[in-house]
RNA sequence: GCCGCGGUAGCUCAGUGGUAGAGCAUAUAGCUGAAAACUAUAGGGGCGUGAGUUCGAUUCUCACCCGCGGCA
């Protein structure tokens, strides 16, 4: 857990906002919200998946001059259009998106990439004088943005991983403790993937570094989408027949046929692993449907999981909630009894 | 009707003469360069029914009930 606090943050933020609040108050006052005017600030769009980021992402950029970021980890990917519901060319109804098919699926994205990306993206949006919005459910993501946190330096090492990836997690853990207790202490001593890469770093720098965490300098603004349980459950379900109407299985056949590897396809998870798995034979269509109705609400349940301790997130249900937040936000008076901006260990 | 196999957690099944386990499901949580990935925690069972053997039976014996397969 986040123990260790940035207390500093909290006091320089504050500064920062007031200062901000301010502008928005003259800006307020003139009434003249005019795109040369608009202070630099992020709207950020998150939920379960199937909630309907996408389509709220795009009413707003609409509504308020913005331009759109992806924040979502499958979406980077080119030729993973279906699988992953990317939103098309007639959805974005001429707003731009950004952080969608930046990558090749054969190889490996990872967040750091992401952050990079999105900044680019963000700061060029400020460059039009319009309003960046992050839209997606990759929490990981949202939060390596949001605030700023700060991994190592140390690039994936694939021969080491392949080689550590032999030992079970005790011998793995047992290194650990020897050589970074610190780190130890907090690691999941069972997690296989991060002991791996605690030790990757350990071996390059020596140990590693705590955590940096670097949040924006400008105030944003997070919007989630909340969804009852059993309407999640049949929005999924209609999604993911319209998935397969739209030719999801072919889609998946055609990444094989590229050159991915089926243990490739298997680590995208949802519907490229289930399809994948179908294709070959291991189950039948019927298990495919059921296995991969379950396992979207397992992940849906895994993304609450994640934004459910970041108090900055205001839940909404509707358009009208979402555009009033905004509205209130770009004016610089967002929901009094939230700060828009906090830092996000010191919420916990 | 006869023969065989089976009846254990919501489901699929392990297992033992000293009152039970796994996987999945359900609920909950974590997350330091794979995050749709990866990892963990919890609840839940008069072991088909009745009798017998035994200090003790879910485990052995018998009868019965139910399911599946074969023979008639």
């Amino acid at each position: 857990m986040g123990t260790h606090n940035q207390v500093g943050y909290r006091g320089s933020q504050k500064k920062l906002l007031n200062l901000k609040e301010q502008t928005y108050l003259i800006i307020a006052n003139h009434k003249t919200m005019s795109r040369s005017s608009i202070k630099k600030s992020l709207i950020v769009i998150l939920g379960p998946t199937a909630s309907g980021k996408s389509e709220l992402a795009v009413k707003l950029a609409r509504k308020f001059n913005g331009e759109v970021v992806s924040a979502d980890s499958r979406q980077v990917y080119k030729g993973m259009d279906i699988g992953t519901g990317k939103i098309t060319k007639k959805e974005m109804q001429g707003i731009p998106h950004y952080l969608l098919n930046v990558a090749s699926p054969k190889r490996r994205f990872t967040v750091v990439q992401y952050r990079k990306l999105a900044l680019k993206a963000i700061d060029k949006i400020f460059k039009k004088n319009k309003i960046p919005i992050l839209c997606g459910g990759s929490g990981f993501y949202i939060q390596a943005v949001v605030d700023g946190i700060f991994l190592p330096e140390v690039r994936p090492d694939w021969r080491l991983r392949k080689e550590l990836e032999k030992k079970t997690a005790e011998e793995l853990f047992a290194q650990l403790k020897k050589l970074d207790p610190q780190r130890a202490k907090t690691i999941e001593p069972k997690n296989k993937r991060r002991l791996i890469r605690a030790l990757e770093i350990v071996k390059k720098i020596g140990r590693v570094p705590i955590l940096e965490k670097k949040p924006l300098p400008y105030p944003v603004l997070m919007i989630g989408i909340k969804k009852e349980k059993k309407e999640l459950s049949s929005l999924i379900r209609e999604r993911l027949l319209k998935r397969l109407r739209k030719g999801m299985i072919a889609e998946v056949k055609k990444l094989r046929k590229s050159g991915l590897s089926w243990k490739r396809l298997e680590e995208f998870g949802l519907e490229y692993r289930w399809v994948a798995r179908f294709l070959q034979k291991k189950l039948s269509y019927q298990e495919m449907l059921e296995k991969l109705q379950k396992e979207t609400e397992h992940f849906a349940k895994r993304q609450l999981t994640w934004f459910k301790s970041d108090e900055r997130i205001h839940w909404i249900k509707t358009y009208e909630e979402a555009k009033n937040l905004v509205k209130n936000f770009l004016l610089g008076r967002v929901g009094g009894e939230k700060p828009s901006v906090s830092c996000h260990i010191s919420a916990k």
